[in-house]
DNA sequence: ATGGCAGAAGCATTCTGA
């Protein structure tokens, strides 16, 4: 099962790429993040076209994020709660719409889009250390269910200084601070994998090169685009690859698809159980 | 230290992103 996110900075500038890199890949799931555009606007009809459903929550001008799916969605939410569990606490979150989560295959697939943070005396850099214990605590919550969990999106966090084309520079600043660090190994507790990193311990792979002074033709890229899993399901992951080919298009988003191999052939033979049924493939 | 580039809203310019 081919799994994928990538952060296509709008929908709409970006439909014909997405469905060219669809057709060209061919992913049974795919998590985007800055939509930028409301529900009803959102272009499902290409994705139905080539045989997708379309979960989307969006907002106007920013964020959003959106799961297409070749598989039928089970338990699809849209935010930390959904509105009967309305949670005084978070309900600040609700209002940017940054997570959207569905079951697949027995698996809890959870796509978010981490704020940016912006300078870190900034509001915003405290918003996305609060949103990033809400995640947290929303995770703990599917912890405790024993849920077998893929995180995944953009977090706007390079884990470690390989994560960084120029770590000299740029470590321990926005996107590369031990608080943020901190705040991400929270969300992991060391039950979530770095995919990406059980198969490539070097540095100098990118998933984001900004538009600005020739980044992407220089490649000073960061990794920030990643696809955590559940320590149990690392033995039926065959691989984890960034695809950088849809930076170079003309026009492009400023990150490119990570994209990750599950092989749950062993799910078609019931191993993972449900309370209620088989899950199908 | 700042700007640079891009998208959305909306029609000049501002806000946001990372």
């Amino acid at each position: 099962m081919l799994i994928a996110t990538w952060n296509v900075n709008s929908i709409r500038t970006r439909l014909s790429q997405i469905i060219d890199w669809i057709n060209q890949v061919n992913p049974d799931i795919l998590c985007l993040q800055e939509t930028k555009v409301v529900d009803d606007d959102f272009p499902v009809d290409p994705f139905k076209k080539l045989g997708y459903s379309v979960e989307v929550f969006g907002q106007k001008s920013y964020n959003g994020v959106a799961i297409i799916s070749k598989i039928k969605a089970k338990n699809i939410k849209k935010g930390f709660y959904d509105d009967s569990e309305s949670n005084q606490n978070i309900e600040i979150f609700q209002d940017q719409k940054r997570l959207i989560s569905a079951d697949f295959n027995g698996i809890k697939f959870i796509n978010v889009y981490v704020p940016n943070g912006s300078s870190m005396e900034s509001d915003k850099f405290k918003y996305k250390i609060n949103w990033l214990s809400c995640l947290a605590s929303f995770l703990d919550e599917l912890e405790k269910k024993g849920e077998l969990i893929c995180l995944m999106g953009d977090f706007n966090i390079a884990p470690t200084h390989l994560d960084i084309h120029d770590p000299t520079k740029y470590d321990g600043g926005i996107m590369a601070s031990e608080i943020e660090r901190t705040a991400l190994n929270n969300v992991l507790k060391g039950k979530l994998i770095d995919s990406f990193r059980l198969f490539e311990k070097n540095t100098g792979h990118w998933s984001w090169w900004d538009y600005r002074n020739n980044a992407y033709e220089l490649n000073k890229g960061w990794r920030i685009d990643h696809i955590y899993i559940s320590r149990e399901l690392t033995s039926k992951l065959k691989s984890c690859v960034i695809d950088s080919l849809p930076r170079s298009n003309l026009r492009p988003s400023d990150h490119v698809p990570v994209m990750i191999n599950l092989d749950l052939s062993d799910i078609n033979a019931g191993y993972f159980e449900d309370d209620d049924d088989f899950f199908e493939i």
